[in-house]
DNA sequence: TAATGGTAGGGGAGGAAAACGGTCGCCTAT
DNA sequence: TATTGATAGGCGACCGTATTCCTCCCCTAC
């Protein structure tokens, strides 16, 4: 029997005290597979200290064989094998048991390869990668155990190349409890509904929401006790069993609401394809992680934050991520609106509010599954999971540390190298000492030449840091330590550290990168002959997906926790970075006609003497064959785009008009990097206002019309016109309250929240927005709830908008352009001026609209004017109206 | 077999430190 | 010529205010 299939899940079972792989995967016409594949057992190696035999006799019966072997070590350049023994054991579980009682009585110089997951251990030996095709040849077996529809046990596996992914099937579920004001307590609060989407149909449905009460509505079924409803779902997911489970934060909330639920309800939470192994859920500080066996978790919620937080953010950029916010953006779609204290008030009430809250609750697992495939959010992981070898689960959960642990466990393998264990936290903390006292210098920034330029080519280098680990052979197996080497072949980096040569022995890093970099390419060319959509989707989220992995070398190279930490090599790689750099913009400017404006890394920004912009590209040509050449076979620069116009405000921060031909034409783009419109931490006002100044600089260099703009902009303000949304402001919360120091608006807000409502206050992690209110304390201290203003009629303050909030971009701005900053505030103090004289002219201060007084600088509000005419701070009186 | 990539750099807010300015008392020269 | 009083001016201490600097924090570029 040979059955071709691809691979989504693999875990082993301890049967009759011998572990038993499971591959769980699905075929090409949808049928779920489980390959079952005995005789493969977990090993380390160890250089030992003393009979090791003798010293394990406590473990006899869990030890399968301890044998000699010769293997290189991985820090330092070897030029021969070390003796080491191996140690095979017939319980994955056990083996940190015994490692780290070889650790503790001190019987081993040294220890390698004890901390891979056996799973990982199995996937590397065979050459399995998560996510690719499969074809296995075995017999049929008969087993109860796991739900699939084929079961066979392993004879024979080998890999089939296919790029296509299997039809898979997705649920997306969001639950509704009803709990009142407090935070939802799954010990004791009963889930109200469980709505369910699903891709494909089930039985004739998008879509399905169980209610815990008997109600007759379409495309939902009630139930007279949640305890009914839990056991209907639980049925839904067998009957459905769907290889993908999504949903919005329901890594969060929903998943180990649910499973608590079926705990306390006394229903069985093996929801998996094993029919004995319960859905673990399992608190990480602040965080849960939920596993199903056999089916992957994909949180809508954490992937759209990891690609627009991490990623470039090609798709969209969002200053807030509830499933609201994300469904407008992206689908244009509004999300029904029901407020958290209100969802205890329908479910309580009348058939008809039933019904909304059920509608209600169907939406947010509708959003969540479109959102998951209409954008294909899951490709990008997916081709991770292709090239590092890990199952996808555990790219969507883990970090780049598995990723790229998992190539070099591979790797480093195949080549007869044994890879170190992860550092112990003591050993972490020598690290930090020795990164604390020695440093790690990062990349080269240009100073730059601030202002308004014309005719800019940006250029930049492809790969840069993966270009230098090839280009220099680094890699710690290739590091020269110490004296008694002398005689071999080797390159020194700037910071001083040698690398063996290429010629004695490649490294394995720069062999992995070169492999990623070449890949790369060449999908890259595929791409541009794609015979369709689909195909070129696929093909983009592979190169997008080569180009994350090779890039995250480096900063493994220099993170404490990594098993490849290397001080010294992450110095090397950056000091190379940084020399590349500068003789490159000596290179460039060895021509009179050029001149480097600015460079950050691994580009830079050229000047050209050209209004003409197909001139401009050919002189951008003209470097990048010139750069190319003097540094041939280290890295390559190519033009990144041409900018007809651009203003640099400082380091990091700039705007350009890009030009990019399509079909013959040139086509302009504005491009703003750093500057307030792509910050998350600024209002919509003031992102909009400097776009829409820039923009007029960029197009058309009319300051004046910049002007004029600005001050309607002012006088809109001022006079109450601009909706309260505009002026919201977000910011994350990264920790605890105590953790915090200063005064900070967002965390005086979120204390104030907590306080108000516990249950419906954000966490660690979340945005929280805020409005700067009226008021004579502390601007940090008059942080306030957008919603919680419009329901208690609270007055925003123009004039912190004005000064903080709108004039600074600007400023900094106007300055760069050398017009005096002055006249800019000028326009600030103006408005409001005029505001006042035109409410009097008006006749709007006899109408009774003014009706207080407010000190100009510390907001302290009087009902009369004092006597003094100054303000108990010092600052100037002025009129003030609570109806503006 | 618990998990967590890096540095460079701008900029806002708050608070501490240092600078400034006014007043007062004291002293001295005239 | 010696003494006395008024007065201007210098100086340091003191205190409150305006600046500057530093730290913390967030978010971005690469």
């Amino acid at each position: 029997m040979e059955i071709i299939f691809q691979l989504l899940d693999c875990d082993y079972i301890q049967l009759n005290g011998s572990p038993v792989i499971r591959l769980f995967g699905k075929t090409k016409d949808g049928k779920t597979v489980c390959g079952f594949l005995k005789n493969y057992f977990p090993y380390f190696y160890v250089i030992p200290k003393g009979d090791l035999k003798e010293n394990l006799k406590n473990f006899s019966q869990l030890i399968v064989k301890i044998e000699e072997t010769e293997k290189f070590l991985p820090i330092g350049f070897q030029s021969k094998k070390t003796k080491l023994t191996k140690i095979t054991v017939s319980d994955p579980s056990r083996v940190p048991e015994i490692r780290d009682w070889i650790k503790d009585r001190n019987l081993a110089e040294e220890i390698f390869e004890a901390d891979i997951l056996f799973k990982y251990r199995f996937m590397a030996d065979f050459n399995i990668f998560g996510m690719r095709w499969y074809k296995i040849s075995g017999h049929n077996i008969n087993t109860t155990t796991v739900r699939a529809e084929k079961n066979i046990e392993v004879e024979k596996i080998e890999e089939v190349s296919d790029s296509d992914i299997a039809p898979l099937k997705y649920l997306s579920i969001d639950i509704e409890v009803a709990a009142g004001e407090t935070l939802p307590d799954p010990k004791k609060d009963p889930i109200a509904m469980i709505s369910l989407s699903f891709s494909p149909q089930f039985e004739g449905r998008e879509s399905l929401v169980l209610v815990a009460k008997p109600i007759k509505m379409k495309d939902a079924i009630g139930f007279r006790s949640e305890k009914e409803m839990l056991e209907e779902f639980v049925k839904i997911i067998e009957k459905f069993d769907p290889d993908v489970i999504t949903g919005y934060n329901i890594n969060n909330f929903d998943l180990p609401y649910i499973a608590e639920r079926l705990r306390q309800c006394k229903i069985n939470l093996a929801i998996g394809r094993c029919a004995y192994k319960p859905m673990a859920t399992r608190k990480i500080t602040q965080k849960f992680r939920n596993s199903i066996t056999g089916r992957i978790i994909a949180d809508v919620y954490e992937i759209i934050k990891e690609v627009t937080e991490k990623g470039q953010a090609k798709i969209f950029k969002l200053k807030r991520y509830g499933l609201g916010d994300v469904a407008k953006e992206v689908l244009n779609e509004s999300k029904l609106d029901l407020m958290r204290s209100e969802i205890t008030k329908y479910w309580d009430g009348t058939e008809e509010q039933i019904q909304k809250l059920v509608e209600y609750c169907r939406k947010d697992s509708v959003l969540a599954l479109r959102l998951l495939l209409e954008k294909s959010l899951l490709d990008k992981f997916i081709e991770i999971a292709r090239i590092t070898g890990l199952l996808l689960q555990d790219v969507l959960e883990s970090g780049e540390t598995a990723r790229i642990e998992n190539i070099l466990i591979r790797e480093f393998n195949k080549q007869d190298y044994v890879l170190p264990l992860k550092p112990t936290s003591k050993e972490i903390l020598l690290r930090k000492e020795e990164r604390e006292a020695k440093g790690l210098k990062g990349a080269l920034v240009l100073e730059p030449e601030i202002g308004l330029h014309k005719n800019i080519v940006y250029l930049d280098f492809k790969a840069m840091y993966p270009s230098i680990f090839i280009a220099f052979n680094i890699c710690p197996t290739t590091l020269l330590i110490g004296n008694g080497n002398e005689n071999l072949e080797f390159i020194t980096t700037p910071s001083g550290a040698k690398f063996v040569s290429k010629n004695v022995r490649e490294g394995i890093i720069p062999k992995i990168v070169r492999h990623l970099i070449n890949e790369r390419d060449r999908i890259k060319k595929a791409m541009s002959i794609a015979a369709n959509e689909y195909e070129r989707k696929i093909l983009d989220a592979k190169q997008d997906a080569l180009k994350i992995v090779a890039n995250s070398f480096y900063g493994q190279t220099g993170y404490v926790r990594s098993r490849l930490y290397v001080l010294d090599i992450a110095n090397a790689i950056t000091s190379c970075g940084r020399s590349l750099i500068q003789q490159t913009k000596k290179i460039v400017e060895s021509d009179p006609r050029f001149k480097v404006i600015y460079g950050d890394t691994d580009s830079i920004m050229v000047k050209t003497p050209s209004d003409d912009l197909d001139k401009i590209f050919e002189f951008g040509k003209e470097i990048e064959e010139k750069v190319n050449s003097a540094l041939k076979g280290i890295v390559q620069m190519k033009i990144d785009s041409i900018f007809k116009t651009l203003l640099i405000l400082s380091k990091k921060r700039y705007a350009g008009l890009k030009v990019e031909k399509l079909n013959g034409q040139y086509q302009e783009k504005v491009i703003m990097r750093g500057i307030e419109t792509v910050r998350r931490d600024w209002c919509d006002l003031s992102s909009e206002t400097l776009m829409n100044v820039i923009e007029i600089i960029l197009k058309e260099g009319n300051s004046k019309k910049a002007f004029d703009y600005v001050r309607n902009v002012l006088q809109d303000l001022e006079k109450g016109n601009i909706p309260l949304e505009k002026l919201v402001i977000t910011k994350s919360i990264s920790k605890s309250l105590k953790e915090y120091k200063g005064v900070q608006p967002h965390i005086e807000l979120w204390k104030k929240l907590r306080k108000r409502s516990p249950a419906t206050a954000p966490g660690i992690g979340d945005r929280i927005a805020f409005v700067i209110i009226k008021g004579p304390q502390l601007m940090s201290e008059r942080a306030e709830d957008p919603e919680y203003v419009k329901a208690h009629g609270l007055k925003i303050d123009s004039r912190y908008y004005i000064e903080s909030q709108i004039l600074p971009p600007l400023e900094r701005v106007f300055e760069a352009l050398k017009i005096s900053k002055s006249e800019l505030l000028g326009i600030g103090k103006q408005v409001v001026l005029t505001d006042i004289v035109e409410k009097a002219r008006k006749n709007e201060l006899s109408s009774g609209l003014i009706d207080k007084f407010i000190c100009s600088k510390c907001n302290q509000i009087y009902r009369r004017v004092p006597l003094s005419g100054k303000c108990e701070c010092g600052g100037n009186i002025i009129f003030y109206s609570t109806i503006a």
